[in-house]
RNA sequence: GCCGCGGUAGCUCAGUCGGUAGAGCAGCGGACUGAAAAUCCGCGUGUCGCCAGUUCGAUUCUGGCCUGCGGCA
């Protein structure tokens, strides 16, 4: 309870690990609106792919920046900042809570530090450029252009991360100012939030993430994919660069077998959520909530439901609710 | 039962003319500020099938045993 703030809900976590599910449950019982904190919801027609909510829980509960972009269409960090910050606005005007679900540890953590994305849009140009200039003369070429600009940045990029190399060179020619010296607004000044985390053994988790994985075959994701390439989406957009998405393209250009593509997907899944382990390891504020297969679902609600309150995010205890 | 080939990392295998071993894949750790489901960096994790013999020293040579595969019966 913090004047002056305002008080939001982050439900994150790995991949598969449930954050929609219990995002829903709360739902229910408190006044809660959900704004999806994820890179890949927010493309029209990958349902199956990104475990999209059901449009029957969407009918149930107000979600935000879901199917808000065609899969061709930009999308960035610093949009999803933007967006993120009118729902929360208008959530808290009609007197509910905002809810950030999401995997997405980037977009989280952009619109709570409030990162200043200001002032260097991409410039396609100049990203060819710079291509260019590495395929010809290597790596090490472009991020040498870096010592006079940013020796900052110079020396914590590694060579080989061209996209990363780039972008600094593309801040400093936009700015004239290194990327590595900018500040941000700083979590304190803007929200106060309460952040759950589901956690997960990993092994458990892995088997999870192989079950939906068998489960999305079974829903359809090739003939998902199918579509989206007969609609004129090419396999080389952003959009179609995504877990998933990807490998079914390979598979339906003919490079893989169906069950070569799986076991890729399955890979190519856990490994994403080794990532999100890691980068949510370094996410400072997030109480975690234990989660597995021996706990029961209606415990794991409980304990979030008297966390938020707790917190003073809701006044009623959750046993008057439920 | 006999003959042949094999048993080395989680998997597929290489290797040591005797000085306790290394590739690929898998795995693990990390970074991350307008592409983040993206991008990038780093790391061998080992009873060399078991027992004995020879040897200063055996995963390597010898013998026996166990085991897998193929062939002949």
């Amino acid at each position: 309870m913090t004047r002056g703030k305002t008080q939001i809900l982050v439900i994150t976590g790995p991949t598969a690990s449930g954050k929609s599910k219990l995002s829903m449950d709360i739902a229910s019982l408190y006044p809660i609106e959900i704004i999806s904190a994820d890179s890949m919801q927010v493309y029209k027609y990958m349902d199956i792919g990104t475990d999209k909510p059901s449009l029957d829980d969407r009918s149930k509960v107000p979600h935000h920046l879901i199917d808000i972009k065609y899969p061709d269409e930009p999308w960035s960090v610093e949009e999803f900042q933007r967006r993120a910050e009118t729902a929360v606005k208008e959530i808290t005007a009609r007197g509910n809570i905002p809810c950030l679900v999401g995997g997405t540890g980037l977009y989280i953590r952009a619109f709570l530090q409030g990162y200043r994305l200001t002032g260097a849009p991409p410039d396609a140009q100049f990203r060819r450029e710079m291509r260019e200039l590495a395929a010809g003369k290597g790596n090490r070429a472009v991020h040498d252009l870096l010592i006079d600009r940013d020796p900052r940045s110079h020396e914590s990029l590694h060579p080989n991360d061209l996209k990363r190399v780039i972008r600094a060179l593309e801040y400093f020619r936009a700015t004239g100012r290194p990327i590595s010296s900018r500040t941000d607004m700083g979590i304190s000044e803007r929200y106060d939030p309460v952040m759950l985390g589901l956690q997960w053994n990993r092994e458990e988790l892995y088997r999870k993430i192989d079950d939906r994985v068998d489960d999305q075959f079974r829903r359809g994701i090739v003939e998902e994919v199918r579509k989206l390439l007969v609609k004129g989406y090419s396999h080389r957009l952003r959009s179609m660069q995504g877990l998933v998405y990807k490998e079914v393209c390979s598979y339906l250009l003919g490079l893989t077998t169906e069950s070569e593509t799986r076991d890729l997907v399955k890979r190519n899944t856990r490994r994403f959520a080794r990532r999100q382990f890691t980068w949510f390891t370094r996410e400072e504020g997030i109480i975690w909530i234990t989660a597995g297969n021996d706990r029961l679902w209606s415990d794991i609600l409980a304990e979030a439901c008297e966390t938020i309150h707790a917190k003073g995010l809701v006044s009623q205890p959750p046993g008057n609710r439920v």
